[in-house]
DNA sequence: CCTAACTCGGATATCAGATATCCGAGTTCT
DNA sequence: AGAACTCGGATATCTGATATCCGAGTTAGG
């Protein structure tokens, strides 16, 4: 069981924008170009967090992509959720009501005891990234990057176009 | 992000094998008619929950599957793992290390911010599923089942070839 | 001891979802 | 008003999961 690479990229991009100056935006082949990533398909996984409401857009010559809202009120969990969607891991297919044992569907429990520890464990992991935030790890990232790594992002940021 | 059913269908095979009588064992075929899921497949799942050392098997004309060790030693972290492998949930593939801001790779910290708060959300999910063992499971299940399901299980097992 | 039947175990087809890409609709600046 | 550039949804390719089969090995019985 694994998660897709785009989530990785979404979480990447949302800390990106969170760190750019007031104002300033950031085209999709622009986010593709700073973090190594195809282009076209990286667009895909905007826009999931577009219509999440985690980024705005923007059409036309100067268009691109921005926070939609703080980052402190992005979780990293509204990302995951986001791209992968909000299916659970575990899906139960109840068959506890197959087979020779069967009885009519309205006698069983709502749900299973293994249904219920797998629901239980989810929680957990949801809980647990809907308390990192998007302006934590921005703070983070720049906190931990090599220095120099900073300075060439700055640089970066001042030679491509604005939009 | 799904699991696979499998998970599911070990784990009420390791449930149903923890409620047999002291030193009785099912066939692959057995188990699989008794949960109605296609047999041959189901024999894939129990290979693997043979090589994790949850259950043992017995070749030949009156073979079959039983519990390697008792149902309390067993977690459904354990059946988890024995089905889908160990790797993570999420894979970090350094996209910190690509792009115009990238330095010497010994210049970065171990774990980047994204991929560590990635990580503690899965040792929670972790944490919650290695509390919950096959024989609480397997309680509650007769606890919880409605008493002529149970009744119907008793007299199914009663019915097939004891091996 | 030999036979025969039945079991598990790994190798093999089929299919769905993820991956990667392209072109059209719409918007903004000149 | 025009032109160029942007986002957004529809489209090929491909890896991994799903479902199945047959052979090797083992056990009970004659």
């Amino acid at each position: 069981m694994r998660m897709s690479e785009r989530v990785e990229w979404a979480a990447h991009c949302a800390v990106l924008l969170a760190l750019l100056p007031d104002g300033r935006s950031l085209t999709a082949a622009q986010l593709a170009e700073y973090h190594g990533v195809p282009g076209p398909y990286l667009a895909k996984s905007l826009q999931a967090l577009m219509q999440a409401g985690i980024v705005a857009s923007r059409s036309g010559r100067s268009g691109g992509y921005r926070l939609a809202r703080a980052a402190d009120a992005v979780s990293l969990l509204d990302v995951f959720d986001a791209i992968e969607g909000e299916g659970a891991f575990f899906r139960c297919t109840e068959i506890r009501r197959r087979g020779p044992s069967r009885v009519a569907a309205a006698r069983y429990t709502p749900v299973c005891g293994v249904a219920g520890a797998m629901w239980e464990a989810e929680q957990a992991w949801r809980a647990s990234l809907a308390r990192v935030n998007i302006a934590d790890l921005a703070a983070g990232t720049v906190a931990d990057a090599p220095p120099e790594a900073v300075a060439k992002g700055v640089r970066w940021l001042a030679t491509v176009r604005v939009t």
